[in-house]
DNA sequence: CGACTTGACATTGGATCCAGGATCCAAATA
DNA sequence: TATTTGGATCCTGGATCCAATGTCAAGTCG
């Protein structure tokens, strides 16, 4: 054959790799929040040309991730606590619909979920906060898929670069940690025992308690404005 | 001042034109479901170079309206059964969640609802399809507005795209129309008088019998795939 | 001394150019 | 006659080029 099984993977586009340098930069806090992103300068870093980065930039902006304003320079989206309320009243309306929906389907398998927390406990005893925030990320990734719902799968994947960005400001709380994994075991055993309220009352908890930590954290770190305040 | 007032709406970048347009011509139909489109013809239909309607072509990938492969034209999404009954399971998710934070929330000027409300009912007696799907989606995105949650203003708002896609169909149900209408009223009014168990149900009633209907005249136009079967 | 103007510079947006990959048809062979 | 292979053609992806717009600082006038 002319081309092997390995050439089969098809080669990622360009501009699909430099978008993933780029916001996986950003998730690292490798681009500050808030700093200005010049299609030059990420094009002579990546070593391409400023065709595949301007494409990828606007990816990133649809995303959220960054900001554009026409003949300006793009932004990196800030972090502030509006978004991150907003972000987190919104994954409380699809957890707890995804928890009910899976609570309710006939079977499933919760074999893998349980490996994935059995991984995060692990994580948590070895403090390895990148792994923590993977495998948080990949436990509710694993039940959206697991519903079969396409559309919720897609949309969550982009919402969770943002969670991701603020997930290692709650997991630097050592103590939240552990009741993290705590609550995915409450969730999961809830969905096996085919309990829906139950299931639901478990994934609504569980967000509603990150975003109140967040948002204390953020209010601690950035207090209201008053009128006429500035930085 | 050296520029009027008018210049200040920013000029519309071309790409962002160039999106929008063909947005519009896939929700009209214009570009039909499933058909390929080049680049090229775009560019040339629209009196603009590639380069614009690349990028559009990239945005409305990631809003899924068309799909890309590398080297590939790109292809007007198809709309099937599956899809729809994922998109209205996020959008009851969504929805109701949406009616539950108005109900709860302080206070909520509804004149302006309302007044859509007697359009929509006006648009039903005069049988202005196109007022209906606009005054529809107007509904639902100013009851998203009123909640004040921005990540869901804007997931949605991509969302409503593919419901408009489907929209004409339930509406050309004429008996529809009318308990449309109906039905919106009754979301407000729940919503209005703070009944919040009451507001949820209504919306979820509303996403679910719609995408019942849905369902119904996709499975009666493309009945269920048997082994084996092909197009 | 301060506000406004003006012009050089920096940066993005769009057009054009070129190369690589995919498709499709025809011809050759089993 | 069916199948495979070679190659012409089509189409997209990336690079480069040019125009337009915005920024910023120096200079000028009140």
């Amino acid at each position: 054959m002319r081309t092997p099984a390995l050439n089969r993977l098809p080669v990622e586009i360009l501009r699909a790799r430099v978008a993933n340098e780029i916001r996986a930069a950003i998730l690292r806090g490798d681009l500050a929040p808030g700093s200005r992103v010049k299609q030059e300068d990420l094009a002579a870093q990546l070593g391409v040309s400023r065709e595949p980065v301007r494409q990828a930039l606007l990816l990133l902006e649809r995303e959220g991730l960054v900001h554009a304003q026409p003949n300006r320079s793009a932004l990196v989206a800030a972090l502030d606590g509006q978004v991150i309320s907003d972000l987190y009243e919104f994954r409380e309306a699809v957890d707890t619909a995804v928890a009910a929906m899976l609570a309710r389907a006939p079977r499933f398998d919760v074999t893998s979920l349980q490996e994935l927390i059995a991984r995060g406990r692990m994580a948590v005893r070895n403090g390895d906060l990148p792994a923590l925030i993977d495998l948080d990320t990949r436990f509710h990734t694993s039940l959206y898929e697991a519903a079969g719902n396409h559309v919720i799968v897609d949309v969550m994947r982009g919402q969770w670069s943002h969670i991701r960005r603020v997930m290692a400001m709650v997991l630097e709380q050592g103590a939240y940690r552990q009741k993290v994994w705590d609550e995915h075991e409450a969730i999961l055993q809830a969905i096996h025992a085919r309990r829906v309220s139950s299931a639901t009352a478990a994934a609504g908890r569980h967000v509603r308690d990150a975003r109140k930590m967040l948002l204390s954290l953020f209010d601690a770190a950035a207090p209201p404005k008053h009128a006429g305040d500035e930085g």
